[in-house]
DNA sequence: ATGGTGGGTTACCCA
């Protein structure tokens, strides 16, 4: 599908660092902007302890992949916009291991045909560029695109959205001298990234901003939202498709200002 | 000035 018109769907992307300690938060969120797609990064809750049905009750469905204590992806899929059959599933046996960092569903619009692919993914941090997180980063991301390619193959739509945690380019970066080949911004890392793009993704924010200094993640540390200390690093990419029709992107900072919020702050675009 | 905060948990963890 190229060339076409659009869905008529906001579809997001919000680590939200605890699904327990930001429920409130995401509920607000939610009945706010009521988007029609969530993927939900580090929910840090096990599937048994997944608030399934108070998400129900703010109207969406859920299917989730947890852990204890780390990672944790979920995908929020709004009752009134699709179709109730859903196919999902995480994981991928490229990946190098079984931590729950990946989750993608096939969802239809109501009243349409439409297969919508929405894959969802928190890739790993890397901690400091070098050491064994950062290759085990850099394996991920190699896996993450051969999936990738598998998937554009496949000729549906796609969104990949997540916590990719790379800044694609200096304008994604605060201060980019201080970041200079540091972890989120190295050149391994943004080569993983631009090779996402390559297998036929657009990176939805930046078909409608180009400036610098839009950011999603900032620093608990260094009172970093206060002081604009921020990097790009979550990401809404969208297949050829989807991104025609794409009418607007945007990094939605209103929750990273609540009281206890998550260090990110959700990511939207309209197809 | 090379720290700091905030999740998780009880691991000199992870971001």
């Amino acid at each position: 599908m190229s060339g076409g018109g659009s869905l008529g769907l906001k579809i997001a992307s919000w680590n939200v660092n605890s699904l327990r300690v930001r429920l409130p938060h995401l509920q607000r969120w939610l009945a706010a902007e009521q988007p029609d797609l969530v993927g939900l990064q580090e929910t840090k809750t096990t599937d048994d302890k997944f608030p399934a049905e108070a998400l129900h009750a703010s109207g969406y469905r859920s299917v989730f992949a947890g852990q204890p204590t780390y990672n944790g992806v979920a995908i929020l899929i709004r009752d009134a916009q699709f179709e109730e059959a859903v196919d999902w599933s995480a994981q991928d046996p490229r990946l190098p291991d079984d931590q729950k960092r990946l989750i993608a569903a096939t969802v239809t619009p109501k009243g349409t045909t439409t297969r919508l692919r929405f894959m969802n993914v928190y890739v790993p941090n890397g901690s400091e560029v070098g050491c064994e997180k950062y290759d085990y980063k850099l394996r991920w991301l190699d896996a993450l695109k051969t999936r990738i390619n598998k998937e554009i193959a496949s000729q549906t739509q796609l969104a990949l959205v997540g916590d990719f945690n790379i800044a694609p380019e200096d304008r994604d970066v605060h201060d980019p001298q201080a970041w200079h080949e540091k972890i989120l911004c190295s050149t391994p890392e943004r080569r993983a990234f631009a090779a996402l793009l390559a297998a036929g993704l657009t990176d939805s924010f930046r078909q409608h901003c180009t400036e610098p200094g839009y950011f999603s993640w900032w620093d608990y540390r260094q009172a970093g939202f206060r002081r604009g200390l921020g990097l790009r690093i979550d990401h809404v990419l969208l297949s050829a498709g989807l991104a025609s029709g794409c009418s607007n992107a945007l990094i939605d900072k209103e929750p990273r200002s609540w009281d206890q919020p998550s260090d990110h702050a959700p990511v939207v675009a309209s197809v």
